[in-house]
DNA sequence: TTGTATGCGTTATCAC
DNA sequence: GTGATAACGCATACAA
């Protein structure tokens, strides 16, 4: 009996399979070799075999083949943007968005494309770190968090260039990274309150096993000293509001005469304000807030923050240069950068004290 | 005079080679293609074989390599996520983070990737679709927007698999997509307010040029009709705090008599408040507030709005799992899904007058 | 300047 | 069940 049944049909039944270089070099009327050395770039190709290529370029529609050219050149004009247990608070603030039209920006008039690599915690954690190492992407960019050190090592080996934003913990194995000054804002914010004559401080910090929070803590703590001060109670907070207002109640309970407060996040500062004002105080009246990202609800919360802002867009657009950079010329190894923060200043603590004689 | 130089080193000097299917095969002492069997699902490969593999995979640390996978499958085991224009304003919208969060859901443990595909409206808008129909993806989901009726088509033409977030304009060419029940949306709202005795209404409605605000808008006036109210009076506002502001103010020099408006989205509605306020009207007690989105400030604004609510995360898993259905049965053409809404009564509606006695 | 030939790492076909 | 072998689409060393 005789095999009637028609011949298997390709996959994609629908779409004409899109030209390939043969197809384009046909049309040009060229060789294979040709079409491609006037595709890329038109080095060593004469004036006539390069309009008869752009011209079939334009009439056949020809797109090169993703897969076809990264398997010889070993570059796959793709980069990852890793980021490391993306919980939901995570997720949800803008940093992320900023982080993502940053690198976008620094990508565009390229061919690169931007992967997202989202790692999950209950996942087995080194799934993404096998898709980094597969070779699957250029380079990779890091939004650092807490585990980030693990991160950083692990990549270091890999020897795929790789920009942390954010410091990693481990910064020995010479990781590039941008962050902006957190030290400095810290300071800036501890300026900022001794100069309104507040001097009965106190800080509600980030995570301890956060580099930022570290970072602003110590700036805090050094602009104190540098105003003569003795060290701030400190109280840590997860950098949310609730983290925030916990950590007032807190303060408030074991240091009531504290007349002002700086917290390392806008969030926890409207958490702070929040329980200040739960408990008696008003803001900036007895106690001055000021808190640290000028996020977006910082302008427009009802008491409006006083707060340290950092250039976050120009961070997010450099280091996807700075990767562009290291994936061009590998092993230079560029310095971290380090961005300034700048004060930025509002009713929080405004110096006309609201209703503090009263209290006072 | 001879040439002395070394040999040009390779553009990777740090990280020997990935080891490639040969040297699993012969690591396993199997063939190339029996080694490939063992790692697609294993089908008609030996126990022996299948084990011998498996454990030069782990000795190796084998990685398949996508290229070349994907230049003979035809798969790229990568679907693109495309939000036309991506300004500020729409970046910074959680809705975003949401989205990839819910796309990033439904793509785990599969071995799929997410590339971000934003395209911006100075660049040469075909780059985007360009890329799309150039066989990068294997699919894409596109947040919709106000010129997504040429995307829709456009891609329907390409015969890429695509899922639209939010229903585009142009649902002509049988597009399929994920959306929420806005009409329902804006007819809960009409109800809730007649539902508290407010009968001069009007509504702060989204652009005219995106469904949602037009879905939202006609369900508003037939909840109107339902309840045998006229149509309210309408102003158009662009989703953002300053817009709604306007639009209030505009509302009230037009129609000082209104006691309830429903605003398109939260931040309108936040700015809505903010004009009445500043018009000297209380909230709720002249006029009763209610909102759209279930924004994350919608809960913590100073006056807590009624808002209506949308599956929003479970619409993108949706998205996600009916790409990857559609990618894996080509052509089954899925329905478009429609998700409901709900009402969150929040302070902005409250029943009891706050001081609206005394300004009646 | 141009074309020829080769290889990139995989999967798929088909005899065995 | 297994293993040769032929694509897949492209870039490049080399010969012309």
């Amino acid at each position: 009996m005789m095999n009637t049944s028609p011949p298997r049909s390709p996959r994609r039944t629908a779409s004409r399979p899109s030209p390939t270089l043969e197809d384009l070099a046909l049309a040009a009327g060229v060789s294979r070799s040709t079409a491609s050395r006037a595709i890329n770039g038109g080095d060593r190709v004469s004036p006539e075999a390069q309009a008869a290529v752009e011209r079939a370029v334009g009439d056949l529609g020809y797109i090169p083949n993703r897969a076809a050219r990264s398997l010889v050149t070993r570059r796959t004009s793709s980069i990852a943007l890793v980021i490391p247990e993306p919980d939901v608070r995570v997720m949800m603030d803008p940093f992320f968005a900023v982080v993502i039209t940053g690198i976008t920006e620094a990508l565009r008039d390229t061919d690169v494309q931007l992967v997202l690599l989202m790692s999950r915690a209950d996942d087995d954690a080194s799934r993404t770190l096998r898709y980094l190492r597969g070779g699957h992407v250029d380079g990779a960019i890091v939004v650092s968090h807490h585990e980030a050190d693990s991160w950083a090592r692990s990549l270091a080996q890999t020897g795929l260039p790789t920009i942390f934003i954010g410091r990693p913990w481990d910064t020995a194995s010479d990781v590039t990274y941008v962050d902006s000054d957190n030290v400095g804002g810290g300071r800036l914010a501890a300026r900022h309150l001794v100069g309104l004559g507040r001097r009965r401080l106190a800080t509600v910090a980030g995570p301890a096993d956060m580099t930022a929070a570290v970072d602003r803590l110590r700036g805090w703590t050094e602009g104190l000293a540098e105003a003569g001060l003795p060290a701030s109670p400190v109280v840590h907070g997860d950098f949310t509001t609730e983290g925030g207002a916990a950590a007032a109640r807190r303060l408030i309970a074991e240091h009531p005469d504290i007349d002002g407060v700086f917290a390392a996040s806008d969030l926890m500062a409207l958490g702070v304000i929040e329980a200040l004002q739960a408990a008696g105080r008003t803001v900036p009246g007895d106690i001055a807030v000021i808190g640290y990202d000028n996020h977006a609800v910082a302008a427009t919360a009802p008491t409006p923050l006083t707060t340290i802002t950092q250039p976050m867009v120009g961070m997010a657009v450099r280091a996807g240069r700075m990767l562009l950079e290291e994936i061009e010329a590998p092993g230079s190894h560029p310095e971290p950068v380090i961005y300034p923060t700048e004060l930025v200043e509002r009713a929080s603590t405004a110096v006309a004290p609201t209703a503090s004689a009263a209290n006072a």
